[in-house]
DNA sequence: AAGCGAACGTAGCAGTCGCTACATATCTGG
DNA sequence: CCAGATATGTAGCGACTGCTACGTTCGCTT
């Protein structure tokens, strides 16, 4: 039982229970051990959560890389819709939730917030530039912008507002009518 | 010694340390009373949260009132660049990091937080329409479609990416070079 | 003046927190 | 074969959690 082992439990538990309000002892439980050995494996529980965070970007990732088959997109609005589609998808929700603790967590400069949410920005822009369309006069700023424009939306729909940004979206020719 | 003395003091508190990790006793010595006290006021913690975030939404209200004055801008960039400057003023950064908070309570459906962000949100695209240039084609869907750039930038810049939203503003055509 | 309800302090409940001391197992290398 | 490292269980520490019981003081009305 080794820490790499521990990680995906660890992962799921937050997934489904949120990161905030995580303490050892229910941490310990959906892995299978005690908080005695989540301490003796991660040395504190400030070291698991930064370990976790890692762990959980690279999740993302890899969730990210197994997304990216298909042809590159015609449109902007193709790639809007595109992302914004993968952002829906049920199986995907659990992640979004976490990730605005993810976010609160870096604007509070807590350890390792800030690390991974980069991580997983770096990888979404990433993926973005990939999937830009082929003729796009300035794909480097064009998927600086859909970012930009991808995020908040994410934080409009998380909040109750998703058919403002919808509307914003349709208004800046940023979804296919 | 009311409520409505009470909560500008305990919305200091959140303001300084955080809504997340808020516990009665810390709360009551901001505020000049005793735990048992904000019981006895608001019957439980969570009711103590909910008028909480009504209050900060009030606050919030009141301080985009306040800084609405000035005369409408003439483009769309402008009324980015002065919203932005607006959020990053140093008065205005504990809010922001109380805001990804709300955004993450909101997100996890927790009571009081939805109505709390949307009406921080709605409070902002009143504003924002009323700051549209006046020849704007199309001023109703210009607010929300700026509104979900807005957020998108401030989300990445509170997890230090602001430079990549700064590159896709300029690439949107929406900061004045 | 008597009575009453709202306002408040003190003390404490049962539970959880991160973390540790101590005792054991189990495995590995000389 | 046995020393030493690695792994794990049990029990518990002191601090903190939301919340309550109980008693007191205050201002007000009748």
């Amino acid at each position: 039982m080794t820490k790499d082992s521990l990680l995906p439990l660890l992962t799921a538990h937050v997934l489904a229970h949120g990161l905030g309000g995580a303490s050892l002892r229910p941490l310990a439980k959906a892995a299978g051990t005690s908080d005695r050995m989540l301490i003796y494996h991660f040395g504190t529980k400030e070291a698991l959560i930064v370990d976790l965070l890692g762990h959980i970007a690279k999740v993302y990732a890899a969730a990210l890389d197994a997304a990216m088959g298909g042809e590159p997109a015609a449109t902007r609005a193709d790639v809007v819709a595109r992302i914004l589609a993968h952002g829906d998808a049920p199986a995907m929700q659990p992640f979004m939730r976490l990730w605005w603790e993810i976010v609160a967590g870096a604007a509070r400069d807590l350890p390792g917030y800030q690390l991974a949410a980069q991580a997983m920005m770096r990888e979404l822009l990433g993926w973005l530039e990939g999937q830009m369309p082929a003729g796009d006069p300035d794909p480097r700023g064009g998927a600086r912008y859909l970012m930009t424009v991808i995020e908040g939306t994410a934080m409009l729909t998380a909040v109750g507002h998703g058919d403002t940004a919808q509307q914003g979206l349709l208004a800046g020719g940023l979804l296919p009518s």
